[in-house]
DNA sequence: AGCACGATTAACT
DNA sequence: GTTAATCGTGCTC
């Protein structure tokens, strides 16, 4: 039940791995002590030719991570102060990742909630940079591997979610990037989180 | 060496 | 709805 998730979930098409992620527990080991919670939202960042991308800038000293295996994190910085997760997806050499939007949290919510205050508990992981500071994932997580036995962050099974139940859109925040690449539909969310938010 | 900007968040009018 | 915070990255000079 608690096993990691194996590189072959990971070592397929982005589109695949980020629906199938809806519902999976995401789990970070905090000095010994599991902080986890349901993966509820997700996006696909697909190669060099997705100007949404940071692959559209190559293969750098930044995005080398997606060029690498599948199941490892890519964890970079933006905006000066935050920090996102993504999983490193694809077979090695084809550069892409999902990024984790939102979590459900379920275990470890004293630690989160310290982390979180003042904010209110609906908003403790409802953000990409929120679940990053509720987990205590920075830049130490960069390039961990999600399927070694000994890592402090991975992937379990969680619930099936039925395809009715996932609402498919366009990604967040791409305010600049030309189209197709900033209506194209790879953002996943379990529906139910819909009613209290923005779509 | 300098610069514009970002896969965001929280606080404010 | 608008905006400040804040710095690594990639690009230009």
């Amino acid at each position: 039940m608690n096993e990691r998730l194996s590189r072959t979930f990971y070592a397929r098409p982005t589109l695949l791995v980020a629906r199938d992620l809806l519902g999976k527990r995401l789990v970070r080991l905090d000095e010994g002590r599991r902080i986890a919670g349901t993966i509820v939202e997700t996006e696909a960042y697909i190669g060099e030719e997705d100007l949404g991308c940071h692959c559209r800038a190559g293969l750098t000293r930044r995005t080398a991570m997606m060029y690498g295996p599948p199941g490892h994190a890519y964890v970079y910085f933006t905006y000066g102060m935050h920090w996102m997760l993504n999983f490193v997806t694809e077979p090695q050499g084809k550069p892409a990742a999902v990024l984790i939007r939102a979590i459900r949290a379920e275990e470890g919510v004293e630690t989160i909630a310290a982390r979180r205050k003042p904010q209110k508990a609906e908003v403790w992981t409802d953000g990409p940079a929120k679940l990053c500071q509720a987990l205590g994932i920075d830049r130490r997580f960069n390039s961990v591997d999600l399927c070694q036995a000994e890592g402090e962050l991975w992937v379990e099974e969680g619930r099936p979610i039925a395809e009715e139940g996932v609402t498919i859109g366009p990604r967040v925040g791409l305010t600049s990037v030309p189209e197709p690449w900033k209506s194209m539909p790879w953002r996943f969310l379990v529906k139910e989180l819909q009613s209290g938010k923005q779509g």
